[in-house]
DNA sequence: CAGCGGAACTTAACGCCGTTAAGGAGCGTG
DNA sequence: CACGCTCCTTAACGGCGTTAAGTTCCGCTG
């Protein structure tokens, strides 16, 4: 027991401890006394902090994203390709590096201003490269939500990288396909190799930019 | 009171008044014991046709492609492009005609092999038109995670179409931004027109994928 | 037609969850 | 020294998903 007094929790730290937790138990077991126990609190102190659970989760996207921007300072001689491969691979990272993380990021909103710098300097420089406002903004979110939803899905057959959920068998797939073989033989095609197919999707997504709105 | 015994449930029923409560109390409000009132029905009997709630919502996934499968048979005279187009317009759609649709839809996995018949036929088409295996996946999928984070997005300002979820204020946003203004005068053209923005997004994969795979 | 077995439920109960209410310890300030 | 604020605890609540045990009724078999 120590002699000296608790320091105050405060929303970062909460925020600190509850994603930490959640690669350890996923989103389903992260409960508001487990959070606690992580800190040496019990359950409702965490709502002196936050109005409620989905304030702390808010707080966690924020933070994810926060630690995302901290790792990657913007160079200014990125071509708009380059940004947005740069970008998407950092928001991808960024996800797989928690377990459901892109449940966890999706299902919430920013409890700050964390994203407007990133979208400010990446709309200057796609609107100098020659896009319009609205064309930058469409090339910007369909990138956008091609990430979330590639990781959204990876994460579902695999929670963390390297890892495979329970009860997801490959092999029993393609028997049970077997009067659909395209399908049966799509599979391995699906279910594996998520870095490769993850940026020959976002090649796709960058190449259909540049041929609809004629910018190379 | 009826002289007639009840007809047993199944599967199906409970799914169907799953998907009917859904839409009116969303998912939070989807509780075991609110769809056994709809069925007339002790929460506890659930459990006699499903193992859990995962199962239930599984079940409910398949059926909302099964309902989307349903309203379209696929034209033999479409292009890949046209593929792409409808089932994709489809999906989200499908979607959309229910609160929280792209989170239970992503969060479960199908209960049968609906999904091969329409997969097998896409592979079909697009091996014939000269893509390779590999090449069609690649778009498919690419495009179909795509149309999920979107409607991922979407779902999150509005929970049903023409409904905007409560706490959202575009002006707020706007004024909140000042610092931005690339990024503030972005927000009129990120939370509006969903439906022009996706068939947009829509265009580049598909474009995208024309000139990365070099097939018209 | 009696009796049996299984299908399809109900009732009761469990532990846990998010959340609220009330209270209390420790601190700075008047 | 008392007050008030910050930050936490204890106690309690209703509701949730889930399990166990018991009940009812149908259809089959001998």
């Amino acid at each position: 027991m120590s002699t000296k007094r608790r320091v105050p929790l405060d929303r970062k730290r909460v925020a600190d401890a509850a994603l930490n937790l959640l690669n350890e138990v996923g989103l389903e077991g992260l409960t508001l006394s487990a959070i606690g126990r992580e800190l040496g609190v019990k359950a409702p102190a965490l709502y002196w902090h936050f109005k409620d659970k989905q304030a702390l989760l808010d707080e966690m996207a924020t933070e994810m994203f926060r630690r995302m921007i901290a790792g990657t300072s913007p160079d200014p001689a990125d071509t708009w390709r380059e940004r947005l491969r740069k970008s998407n691979h950092a928001l991808r990272t960024t996800l797989r590096g928690y377990r459901d993380g892109a449940k966890v990021f999706s299902g919430s909103r920013f409890t700050s201003l964390v994203h407007a710098e990133q979208m400010e300097d990446n709309l200057r420089l796609f609107t100098a490269t020659g896009f319009t406002l609205a064309q930058a903004v469409r090339a910007i979110t369909t990138t956008y939500v091609y990430t979330l939803g590639f990781v959204t899905e990876e994460q579902g057959t695999e929670p963390l990288p390297g890892q495979r959920r329970e009860g997801f068998d490959l092999e029993e797939r393609a028997r049970a396909m077997e009067d659909f073989p395209l399908a049966a033989a799509a599979g391995a095609e699906i279910f594996a190799d998520y870095d490769r197919h993850f940026t020959e999707g976002l090649e796709i997504v960058i190449d259909g930019i540049a041929a609809r709105y004629g910018i190379d």
